[in-house]
DNA sequence: AGATAATCTTGACAGCGTTCACATAAAAAT
DNA sequence: ATTTTTATGTGAACGCTGTCAAGATTATCT
């Protein structure tokens, strides 16, 4: 009893068995990948951040394109959480809660360019993925849709119309996630009043997310 | 006179500087990356595919990177060529013309999407590139610009306006360049009457293409 | 013609993704 | 409680990559 009872404690300090491995190598893709960017990614880096052998992550995902994946589908969820949490703190009123969508995602990526880059290859290559990733999209969808349809934005009889209507919200919002943050257009932001109101003005502009 | 007389012909058949290589490594790439996509590229590659030595690059290139930038820079001149064409066939409807530039950009996305991917990489890092490239960009700019300010997106005695307009204008179209092709919008595509209607739809709703 | 600069080759280095054979620990079965 | 199976780790190896230094070959300039 006073030796270490942590989980399976060998002589040596660290356990043979990490634990929960699949998870330690995600937050250290995570982190780099946030750090350095997606290029400067290397499994084997990851690896030994997480101090284990290069072999060793093969036995939690079959690829480095599949740990990639799983950074992105983490970052789609922590998006969902960020996402829900402005719209709490936000008001009824329909317009107003659009905006806080599309400055939210906006913002996200702002602070994260490199991790969304991935989450947009992730959802470009979405049919590969299980299909859970599906669903939790759809439902991320079906959020935008709802505020279209609440704004006003949408006809909510015409089911096409409705789709269109949410398709080009989050084009127009992936368009100014994307481009919003090159250092070009760092005079007009000043110029408008500070780089919140540049994207909300970007945002309103794209009409997709502007009342009528 | 009998013997072959082209570029310095050695006796084994090719010449033992190469003629051109710069640009024959430029095309390289840009065949592998348009074919296999830009995660499949490699300097050897293409220095195979152009039938040199793999350390033959690095005298026209200090970089992979460089290469990349070179071939990116060359996808902005070969999109303002597609351009001017349909600019040219198009009418002088002010509406119209602002629609040919979206759509026409939507769709050499559509066609060459790693191609348009490095094309993004390439703006993001503008400052880094040779001052050339941000005139070429910049004129690319104005086309959009006065074409806005010609349909009346953008009152032509505010110029932040006319700003804000032009950025509203681009973002859109990237978001739809990179999201459009997108699987997920298959069913859509043929709801709405076809793939180009439905980039058209998109962009008329992303307000920043469509007349009041 | 001779010197200088540009271009290409060869050979090498470290790092990468991936696989295979093996070691170890945990879980399941007896 | 012991054995067997399964899950999870290590180590060494393969071919590939980007990059560099030293030498060979050709073009260019005086």
């Amino acid at each position: 009893m006073t030796d270490t009872i942590e989980p399976t404690t060998a002589a040596d300090g660290r356990p043979y068995h990490h634990g929960d491995l699949r998870h330690a190598l995600i937050q250290a893709a995570r982190a780099i990948i946030i750090r350095d960017g997606a290029q400067a990614l290397s499994l084997r880096g990851v690896a030994r951040e997480a101090g284990v052998s290069p072999a060793a992550p093969y036995h939690h995902f079959k690829d480095k394109q599949e740990l990639v994946l799983a950074v992105g589908q983490l970052g789609f969820e922590e998006l969902g959480v960020v996402m829900e949490q402005e719209l709490a703190k936000c008001s009824d009123d329909p317009h107003e809660r659009l905006t806080t969508i599309g400055v939210t995602y906006v913002l996200f990526a702002r602070d994260n360019p490199a991790l969304y880059r991935l989450m947009y290859d992730c959802a470009r290559n979405m049919e590969a993925l299980p299909p859970d990733v599906h669903e939790k999209d759809h439902s991320a969808y079906a959020i935008v849709r709802s505020a279209m349809i609440a704004a006003g934005l949408a006809d909510p009889d015409d089911p096409v119309a409705i789709e269109l209507a949410t398709t080009a919200g989050w084009c127009a919002a992936h368009g100014v996630a994307e481009m919003g943050g090159f250092a070009q257009f760092d005079p007009l932001k000043t110029a408008v009043g500070g780089e919140l109101n540049f994207y909300r003005e970007l945002l309103k502009r794209t009409g997709a997310f502007s009342a009528r």
